[in-house]
DNA sequence: GAATGATTGACAGCATGCTGTCAATAAAGA
DNA sequence: TCTTTATTGACAGCATGCTGTCAATCATTC
């Protein structure tokens, strides 16, 4: 019944706040995205086939995920008619994954309901202090990854991706 | 290559840093418990068997979690001898999930290589802040939450839980 | 005591992430 | 050119979360 065992060091309390409000913020993105049948996930390949027509794996290393979890996605996207694979002339093994019809459609649908999502959202928070947590927790990020004993994982291994080039 | 998709509003910014956080301390939570065989969703449950022996519901409805997601971590660890299911005089269908003398020492461990994460994080970190962010993230949290149109899920439909209480 | 509703665990299945391995293709170097 | 290395997608499998349905059990009410 009580809370004796919910540690209450500031680091504890810290990450437990992280992961209430990573739960929430996952959960919003699915309040978008539900009503039209798609998810967190298919929203991220359909923006960046919206973007630009890409490859699987560039995707996949921009957004910080394995190759293959873009794939299976991509490959769902396929088959439900969002996204079409088309041959890409600079390498035939990676074809491009780009936007149907359909899927702009919902590409659209999905901003709109996002934007008014924000903006009932931001009717209430405080846009500076957003971006002040976002930069404490960039410093914190800075900290943590440095001391993460990095086995590195496969997606590591293949790309020791640099991001923020031109 | 470039990041023009990358929205760029104080709400986006803020969420992509919590979810870079998010990642980062997950990670850390398996960098404790894989080297001891376990991971951070088991170590969930012997934390809390070994708070106090209690059902999977129980475990489940202070975890946040659905209750067959914390039953199937359970057996697993029950199988692996590191909880034993312990009849319960007060309900013969939920039995109690207790602490075998290999999972004591287990999670001994596990909260030793913690002490000594959190440690070295500590001497790098800032208290003060970490507390700072977390109120400030559960005063956000809150707003999140009153936006969250529930459709009520199944976990809430089942257990309208109002934690907090002693 | 008997009926009714809630809780619990078992079973089945889905979504999203991960990993490893393999063959095909591309790219780089001798 | 030929050989070696890297990249890519396909295939297979695991972990952790979710959901729905069902039977057994408990708790409540009449």
């Amino acid at each position: 019944m009580s809370s004796a065992d919910v540690p209450d060091d500031p680091l504890s309390t810290f990450s437990l706040s992280i992961f209430a409000i990573n739960g929430l913020l996952l959960h919003s993105g699915e309040d978008v995205t539900r009503p039209l049948g798609q998810s967190s996930a298919r929203w991220q390949v359909l923006g960046r086939a919206g973007y630009q027509p890409q490859t699987v794996a560039q995707m996949a290393q921009e957004m910080g995920h394995a190759r293959q979890s873009v794939q299976r996605i991509a490959d769902v996207l396929a088959k439900e008619g969002l996204v079409a694979y088309r041959d890409n002339p600079a390498d035939k093994r990676a074809r491009l994954v780009e936007l149907t019809p359909r899927g702009e459609k919902v590409l659209a649908a999905i901003y709109a309901r996002d934007r008014e999502y924000s903006r009932q959202l931001m009717a209430e928070l405080d846009p500076e202090q957003l971006l002040a947590i976002a930069g404490a927790l960039d410093g914190i990020a800075r900290i943590l990854a440095a001391h993460i004993e990095r086995q590195p994982t496969r997606q590591e291994r293949e790309a020791t991706l640099q991001e923020g080039e031109e």
